[in-house]
DNA sequence: ATGAAAGCGCTAACAT
DNA sequence: ATGTTAGCGCTTTCAT
């Protein structure tokens, strides 16, 4: 313990390696796990640093090690409670190997481009962005500086990005063939913000299997919303005002079928899923309230994060002309809110 | 637009004033907007520096300029949908007034002890945390570094950080006052994790408030839960099951309050709040749903913020013996989950 | 208004 | 095993 009061300015490497009595190198030396340094040595160093409270500076040595381990994280809408949990997931797991999180959050509507410059400024050495995007103009000054960004959930054909995504059009697939098997005639599609990839294809997925199956397209509405509680509500109190309302609703997201079902419930006085089957995609924590007990597609998030983090740390190939994209496919949980098929073995 | 296809080194400071034909310091001057720099100068390193594609690298800046504009971010659970909304809230605050966020997840019971070290290694020049804390001796080495740290809504006096918090106990008193004025005789209050100081003073303030206006002690429970969903379905599920179940639940946050919700309803088949009033803390976005109308105190997340903010930019003062603590007051939204008095003007 | 030189705090290469 | 020297990419004196 020290008796000074006041630190004038922090401790380096300098002032550690005069009190203990060796050279600046050597101090270095006594904080890197794997050096060349007497056992003694070093416990004499490490109680010097103890005593002037030093720290090795992490950005000199990022400085000169040409490594920072940073890792640039950009988000839209982060209280989504799915991305809520997808950044969760992936902070965690770059902490386990050893990398640091630099954190943005885009305001709706805006594209990523600042951050992301700003993110490259600090050295980031990958970046990972969600429910938001970027421009080829910056995709492709990540690529010049071999700085790999992968879009979650949010790829873009032709920019030079990597994706990774849950199989969105085989998850809409999927619950076309369910809810046609049940028998549902009048279906409807509750879709998430306009001109997002993971919609469209939701929508393209169940839509192309109704027509596949046979379906006439004056049997199935679609109508815009965006990925919001209050959203889906409304949507679903415009598909129940509608001249033919659906007897079964798919929403791009869970949040907006748990506002479908209560819109349904609340606002018509309908029985879910008596009256009307509703499904949602993602699988988030309120989907397995039992006031909701929503059947949804469940997109696994940690296998989405492993497929990340395994992109991050390829790297950048030296030709990448239009970008990657890996699949992960989803999975149909079947709780109460819709009338399906029994399952088979 | 260059040729090369492969740009083996990124361009630096020299590189860009060997291209414009300058010496490197006025390279530095282009990029700073305030700096003694003809306009035409400016304009043909500005060229030179994107033909190589150079960015200014941050880290260097920083260790010159002695000042990072990192803020490190501490985060314990940040899928509850309160801290979410916090995180989201101070991100963008932050990057408002230019600063970046560096951020950490604290797994479940750990301390943020480690994550503030390495922060702290990475200079930065403030510490916010959240739903979790440090041991007073990693406190002390922020002090000594001069390094503000704030405690979000988890002050713990004695130790050297500043907090900021929602006045706890007050909330409570004015749930107690409220659900007595409305006549409720068997009151229950489900707290949440052990040991947090926020759900031990809304349970004091509720409390002792109930006894200052003569309820008895067997006229009140308390049950420990740990501030999820699940926790305070259970919890409500053992509360009616007991022998005399309460008539009135004050739970304390609002994820607690829905399980509460959905275990009387669906698991007892109560009506809320004709046979059990149920109230919250935090006010989240589900609280407003249709299917919960859940009546609860509300945290002001945008001021709390705020008086972060202010905390950090104010720095450490020099004699910093004890901490100190901002608190902000809450605010009872009435919404549907629980029978009160008519409010009066 | 611009250039030359020094230095931020560290690690790496080379000696010894 | 340790010290010496150089250099990471930038900003900041200090000259001119």
């Amino acid at each position: 313990m020290t008796l000074d009061t006041f630190t004038p300015k922090r401790a380096t490497s300098f002032d550690v390696a005069k009190l203990a009595g060796v050279s600046q190198p050597t101090v270095s030396r006594a904080f890197s796990p794997d050096a060349y340094i007497a056992t003694e040595t070093r416990q004499r160093v490490l109680n010097a640093a103890k005593e002037l409270g030093y720290k090795p500076n992490a950005l000199a040595r990022s400085l000169t090690q040409q490594s920072t381990q940073l890792i640039g994280v950009v988000m839209g809408d982060m209280t989504t409670p799915f991305y809520t949990y997808v950044l969760q997931v992936l902070t965690r797991r770059l902490q386990e190997i050893g990398r640091q999180v630099m954190l943005f959050n885009i305001p709706k509507g805006d594209k990523a481009d600042e951050a992301v410059r700003q993110l490259l400024a600090f050295q980031v050495e990958g970046l990972v962005l969600t429910s938001t995007t970027v421009t080829a103009v910056v995709a492709d000054e990540c690529y010049q500086r071999q700085t790999p960004i992968i879009l979650f959930n949010r790829f873009v054909p032709g920019v030079r990005t990597n994706g990774i995504a849950c199989d969105n059009g085989e998850g809409g697939r999927l619950v076309a063939n369910q809810l046609l098997d049940a028998g549902h005639q009048r279906l409807a599609f509750i879709a998430g913000l306009a001109h997002t990839r993971a919609s469209s294809q939701r929508e393209k997925g169940f839509i192309d299997r109704l027509r596949e199956r046979g379906v006439e397209d004056e049997q199935v509405q679609v109508i815009q919303a965006e990925y919001t509680y209050e959203s889906g509500y409304q949507a679903t109190v415009a598909l129940m005002d509608s001249p033919d309302p659906p007897d079964a609703i798919f929403c791009a997201n869970d949040i907006m079928a748990i506002g479908a079902m209560d819109a349904a419930r609340y606002g018509f006085g309908l029985r879910v899923p008596q009256d009307v089957s509703i499904i949602g995609f993602d699988d988030i924590p309120a989907a397995s309230w039992p006031a909701y007990q929503l059947t949804t597609v469940r997109q696994p998030v940690d296998q989405m994060v492993e497929a990340a983090i395994a992109q991050l740390l390829a790297g950048v190939p030296a030709d990448f002309a239009s970008g990657t994209l890996s699949l992960v496919e989803g999975e149909l949980v079947r709780r109460q809110s819709a009338r399906l098929p029994d399952e088979v073995e």
